[in-house]
DNA sequence: CATGAATGAGCCTTCATTCAT
DNA sequence: TATGAATGAAGGCTCATTCAT
């Protein structure tokens, strides 16, 4: 009858962390239970209390890091004002975004190569992009109709500034003596509100 | 007429094609050497008289994979024209060699995550970005100073337009029924063309 | 009351023991790991919970077999009496030893061939011989105090004692048939005091 | 018909001495095959053209070594003059021979732990140990019929004294910056002959 | 004779997962 | 709920041995 309060949900957040932790450092097959329990100063075997195996825990990471991703988009539907000053908005927060997750791209692009691998991943990856394409065409859409954009194609045009956008994040990540981030993505974004 | 042709050279091709596939399939980590020699019709012992280890392997694979994808781009250097129809031509041509690339596809992204924490696998994508940039700046610059293109900062659109391409590759694989490739990257480059 | 006793000693005891055994009867290179945990009771992947290696096994079984070689010799210093009736009595002693541990010797050559190639196990060996010198020698040297040995060179006279053990061992190993060990080291070890 | 010599002989000597030394350097088990071919000259295949197994080369070699070291032993027998002193040419022969052999060492050992184990190693093994008792007591009963040496048990005296040879050689083997081996021998054998 | 090429069998080591306490 | 202990199942790599040429 003593009144011990449910942990559970602190110590599922508690492996999350540590589990995101040593995934992006170690990389999502190398890292092991072990590893993340001891990260998250837990006995591996308690892990299984919460998660029921190394792939469940997977998941939800990755559910969580496409999560983590989208709630910096969906800011977009939020503000007021013109269109194109949204859109420069946008880049500039997603600039400073990307540079604190930094430190999560390997993981992002394991979790893209397991996207095109496992169907469960793959449904959570679909979602990210038609979730990111449902936030930035209705927002061209709506410049159009107001006249503040030229009448493209709303749907093709969001794809081609989110294309722009992952795109830059990859060359950036490869090659970031030769790729200013910050720049290139309001550079870019400068490039095809031009054309908009 | 030698008794004993040397079939090391074949051999080791082999492999690398079988070791392609599997890789593709399976993905690096969960490909088993045995996999690999079974799918190119020999014992796994035999691989180790080709490859030293996996990770040798692995890094050949690689290093092929790039060298792939940048013999499509090379091809830039070698037209003539107006640059813009260069551009054209080139992203035609890049569609339909996307197309058949597409079961290549995990595994490139394998290769983006492992290019985050091994640093010879760094040293391999960031030799490709930057001869991506390389080869598509000087096209730009040739274009700005025949007065076909605006007088923008050729390595930047170089850089938007490679990251537009990469982009649009990465949401098709992961949304194939709502992204078009095809469609999309000549509207893309459309796009961008408009601007320079 | 502890729920759960430390059972960690025992295990490794109890490994030790079995890889002693197995080591001894198939030869440290023969022997695999999966064999030492049958013999233990556990399976091979539960040694690797208390020994990192099998080098590292080797390494302590090593130490404890010369350990407990030295154990014997250490009673000399413990006796009292003139000092060639305290040979004498090592003497009588040891040979009861050595029948005991029969079983070991193959264990024991191969350890010394080991300490001739392995750094680590030509530390293990050295001290083994300095520490039986260093036991022998003051005795001897007590004995030509006290009047009751010539006045010979102690380390030197403890060497060839040290020696004609050893060598008696050996000679009874590979030919027991020809070889009465009991009665030999014993004889032998009459003559050299005849010298003392 | 060509007068093809029979480079057999030839071939099969090139391979004991390469395997003589291989097996010295590596041990016995590290050793491999192809490092025998290499160090003879030859392809590890062509090995098995000349013995039939790893094993059989291990056989020839150990009968090889232990003749080598027999080889010494038999001067004892046709030399002339005082059994003393012809004891005392015989330990003074040996320490140079047996500096010579130091490289050697670790191999002996390992014949000696194989011989303890594997029956054919074994009649080897208890054949050098007879043939040396066989040499030294006859001489030793000679001694003690001319007069030269007390009337002791000529075998039991044969076999200590090589024991004592024996045992300063692995002493000196693991500790030699401690027992110096030519001193020792010679001391040994001294203090032998005094009770003799 | 000689060997380049190939492999079956094996061994060390790792790790996700289970379970008794 | 938590965990120390244990393990089945793998997987990378090695090597003695075989064989076609």
């Amino acid at each position: 009858m003593s009144p011990k309060p449910d942990v559970s949900e602190e110590r599922t957040e508690q492996i999350i962390e540590a589990a995101l932790k040593v995934f992006a450092e170690r990389g999502v097959e190398k890292a092991r239970m072990e590893d993340i329990g001891a990260e998250a100063g837990l006995s591996k075997a308690t892990l299984y209390l919460y998660f029921k195996t190394k792939d469940a825990l997977i998941g939800v990471i990755m559910r969580r890091l496409f999560a983590y991703m989208l709630r910096g988009f969906q800011t977009l539907d939020a503000t007021e004002g013109l269109v194109k000053e949204r859109l420069r908005g946008f880049a500039t927060q997603l600039v400073a975004e990307l540079h604190r997750m930094r430190s999560l791209l390997p993981l992002l692009y394991e979790f893209y190569a397991m996207g095109l691998r496992k169907s469960a991943a793959r449904e959570v990856l679909g979602e990210f992009v038609a979730e990111f394409i449902t936030l930035l065409a209705p927002l061209i859409q709506q410049g159009i109709e107001r006249g503040e954009l030229r009448a493209v194609d709303a749907e093709k045009a969001a794809i081609t500034l989110g294309a722009m956008l992952e795109g830059t994040l990859l060359l950036w990540a490869f090659a970031p003596d030769r790729v200013d981030m910050e720049a290139q993505i309001l550079y870019g974004m400068e490039l095809l509100l031009e054309s908009l």
